[in-house]
DNA sequence: GGCCTGTGATACCCGGCGGGTATCACACGT
DNA sequence: ACGTGTGATACCCGCCGGGTATCACAGGCC
């Protein structure tokens, strides 16, 4: 009666993301009509017209766009039951209760702090298998959200930390990138304004979503392809302080003196009871 | 093949709380051999043993107790998806888009608070009808869990905020209400230690979740029912400072010097987008 | 204006599976 | 030995989810 299946939720996600049955049913492994008559039924039984059918194409309703959010957030959370369900099977079948845990890392970020959470932890006793888990530009949060992963280290403020319980680790400022033979590679820091709107080195950009703000820069979508670039000279980015760790000759690193702190968490799903997930928070508290 | 349905959710939280398939079948309205059935097949999809059946009784695996407490928060998100969209749809459906929101508040705590801010609120340009949902002790997370209601006060540290976005409106000590009649009322200040063990003057037990803490003094489900017995001279209580408000004659308010404050928050579920929301919570913070 | 194209909606059929009833298998009380 | 209560099995049926074929309709052509 009142009760969603996940396969409505599916099959509705799915129609409002392409606004068109054709294209969602073919992302569905389905014909059209059984979908056409899936959310017609879905839109009997919650009494609301979820979609706005104009000939040529669809539209959400308010209700709509609300079904999206929420049932994006319910579809995610079935998937982390199902995934965090195998794994605790996996551990407590054979070879005794071993327990693992997935760490969700922005791929090449910290690699120094990775590391000493990682020895410091193994050291402890009873320590799971920590499985790291490398993640692009601000997935963690869907990772952890859909239990692909357990915990996660993010980057305040560029990952929001809505909707997790988290632990502050540690702050760093930002430094500017630059090719070594750029002028302004000379000055002892540089501000924002300055590295915005050099003529000749536009930003990096840097895809989130999959989609790139916009703006003149080169689209980036891989670290070693960006530090190509900037050797090259044709580019500047700006990193957190510890990226001065795969800096090669070409690069020069210039402090930013306005840029807003970069602070590294680690985050978990709220309502986590993991025995192996409160001793590697702990852990990362002693850091 | 890897889609857990919510009908297997609800069949297998059901089973997992009565560790019964008789009484879980019976409680979901059907018969129990579809249920085993459903159990087992459901296991089989994931590949994973979840319940210990030993004749005479079930019992959990550590999978088992993992799909349980995920499953429940995901059982959770799709029945709020599902609130949430029929009140979006009654919203942008007859008489214009008037939005509405739940506030999940405990019974009669705050009055004062409550009233600045509905007031203040409803004097906003664009203000939505906020419905006021009184809910029973430490009730409030769950009801924002599963869509009951859109943003709730809760109290630290009895309420817990894990899983919300929250901000602070109020701190307030705690006081002991007593019988006016009592020798301890004539003191000025009193301890926790004071209070819990007077020897004719049980400390009162709330329902928390259906269930008691352990204890001599009376089982309490009603303020009321608090309100009477302690008049009669049967009980103390410890309670917010705002509780003054409702004290009878023969009660007497004493202040406790240790007890932890009691920091009223507006808290909601972190992933909201609603306007109707922002404004609320933009109103309380400037209380 | 006729026609093609692309959209979502409808009509109809079929197979699978979710659910029911009856029964079994087994461990425990007496 | 037998009754009792548990979960598991066997079997059947009706519904509904899914497929194919087709319709209805709005544009954009020439």
């Amino acid at each position: 009666m009142d009760t969603l299946e996940t396969r409505e939720l599916r099959y509705f996600v799915a129609v409002a993301e392409e606004l068109h049955f054709g294209r969602a049913a073919e992302r569905l492994g389905m014909a059209q009509p059984p979908l056409t008559r899936a959310i017609q039924q879905l839109e009997r039984r919650l009494g609301v017209r979820l979609l706005e059918r104009d000939r040529r194409g669809v539209s959400l309703t308010g209700a709509g766009e609300m079904l999206l959010h929420e049932g994006r957030a319910a579809l995610d959370a079935t998937t982390a039951a199902a995934r965090r369900t195998r794994r605790a099977g996996d551990a407590d079948g054979p070879g005794g209760p071993r327990n693992r845990l997935v760490l969700a890392v922005k791929a090449g970020a910290s690699h120094e702090l990775l590391h000493k959470l990682l020895d410091a932890y193994a050291a402890e006793p009873d320590a799971a298998v920590v499985e790291v888990l490398p993640s692009g530009t601000c997935e963690q949060e869907g990772m952890l959200r859909d239990g692909r992963a357990d915990v996660a280290l993010m980057h305040a403020p560029f990952n929001s930390l809505t909707g997790f319980d988290s632990q502050e680790l540690m702050t760093e400022g930002q430094i500017a990138i630059l090719p070594a033979s750029h002028p302004l590679a000379a000055q002892k820091t540089l501000t924002l304004a300055d590295v915005s709107d050099i003529p000749d080195l536009p930003l990096a950009r840097w895809a989130r979503h999959g989609t790139y703000p916009p703006g003149p820069g080169p689209e980036i979508h891989d670290q070693t392809q960006l530090a190509q670039l900037i050797a090259l000279g044709r580019t500047v980015a700006v990193f957190p302080d510890s990226a001065r760790a795969w800096l090669w000759a070409e690069h020069t690193a210039v402090p930013l003196t306005d840029a807003p702190p970069v602070v590294t968490h680690i985050a978990w799903p709220a309502h986590s009871r993991s025995l192996a997930l409160a001793g590697l928070i702990r852990t990362a508290t002693r850091l």
